[in-house]
DNA sequence: ACAAAAGTGTTATTATTACACCCATGA
DNA sequence: TCATGGGTGTAATAATAACACTTTTGT
């Protein structure tokens, strides 16, 4: 294949935008820049594509080489992609980026090689725009995207270990969404909703109080009707 | 910039979904293609990106030299990249997906120059793949992207031109979702929706019948309640 | 007058919201 | 026994769905 000004070479990458939810937080893992350009500046984690390699595993595998977070079982999905002309200062560069949800680790990033990755708020870097490239986009394209899909998709049992309770996965919601949920309405509609939420049979009290039944993730994609975001009080 | 194995050169093109209802189908613009590989098969109009060239300009520009089609007024938005490392038999290429959406031509496609252009009933491409590429898979997320947005944006009005009745929407929805809606039920949601459609104050007696309001595309983006789909009989 | 399509009224059903209240545990 | 959260009851309100009915045109 022959590269002419009509059929110019790209460089393709991947980045990732990881969120979790983290101290009552929405938290995104961002990694410190290395070298130029941006050097010293955040990061969303990602790199280069590989020949021969498709697009999610080269997510997968720049999350893993980066921060050391694997996204076995993880949500994973395409965002979209940048390709701005001038978005890359070293040369023309297409990002396809990816939205990952993950539970909140116990350990966070740390014993990993490469890493300096770490959890920040995604609060934190609402107004000063500290991120590398156009980063900052990314993220809050990807955000937007996992605060409205809470809403018509299982997705909040992403932020959630494999047993929860209820009032953890409000949690997420309530952290995602920056609102408050009334508690009863909130446990009627998710372990009502067909395929949402399955019971374990098991029970907790690490919250405290009365004791919570445990529920695993059901099969269900879609939620119908959705969980709407006005039902905040 | 030197490209090495960790860092590959890519091919970067841009494939467009355009859509409309035509003869009370969803159709699709499709392209027969001239030359290898996949000659003679169809294809979503597309190509290389430009160096220097953003990939929403890219997009605009394939499609008006592939078909002569313009997209000034219409919808245009990013619905994936696809970077299989087989998809393309000759190097390895990603391509961003856009979808576009449009009111039924009065002059199709016909006219331009170089154009092989067709509007495709997009039920006709459903069984046998006819398509090149995965440009299947790439109409097939296309679609039901343009089915899952009518529920809660205000896409429904780009198949649409400039001014039309409740009755003509209420078409677009019919086609696109493949049910049939309740006349009166959708009158009220789609007028009482705030933003959604705005009265001219003209009228039209071009559907038959009582004479009909006409409504021009109202400036909301999103929907609140949802028009669902289940609304059927 | 009649067919056809536009648009309004009416009602049953379902979903949402607010909030009261009881339950089961640890301290 | 008290504080803390888990979970259920209940009633007002709003949205949806089904369908009858009136309106206004062309033929």
């Amino acid at each position: 294949m022959v590269y002419t000004s009509e059929h110019p070479p790209f460089a393709v990458t991947v980045d990732i935008v990881v969120l979790t939810v983290r101290h009552d937080q929405l938290s995104v893992l961002v990694v410190r820049r290395g070298s130029p350009p941006f050097e010293g500046r955040l990061a969303l984690p990602g790199g280069f594509v590989h020949v021969d390699e498709s697009l999610d595993a080269a997510a997968r595998r720049e999350l893993e080489e980066e921060t050391g977070v694997g996204l076995e079982a993880a949500h994973l999905e395409q965002l979209a992609s940048y390709g701005e002309p001038d978005r890359d200062p070293r040369m023309r560069t297409v990002s396809v980026a990816w939205l990952a949800v993950l539970p909140d680790l116990p350990e966070p990033t740390a014993g990993s090689d490469a890493s300096d990755a770490v959890w920040m708020p995604v609060a934190d870097l609402g107004s000063r725009r500290r991120l590398a490239f156009d980063h900052f986009e990314i993220l809050t394209d990807g955000v937007e995207r996992a605060r409205s899909k809470l809403e018509y998709s299982a997705l909040g049992t992403a932020y959630c270990g494999p047993e929860f309770t209820v009032a953890e996965l409000r949690h997420v919601y309530e952290v995602v969404w920056g609102v408050t949920l009334d508690a009863g309405n909130f446990h009627r509609k998710v372990t009502g909703m067909p395929g949402f939420v399955e019971p374990t049979g098991a029970q907790t009290t690490r919250g405290g109080g009365r004791p919570a039944a445990l529920y695993r993730a059901g099969t269900a994609e879609l939620l119908h009707p959705a969980l709407l975001r006005e039902s905040l009080r």
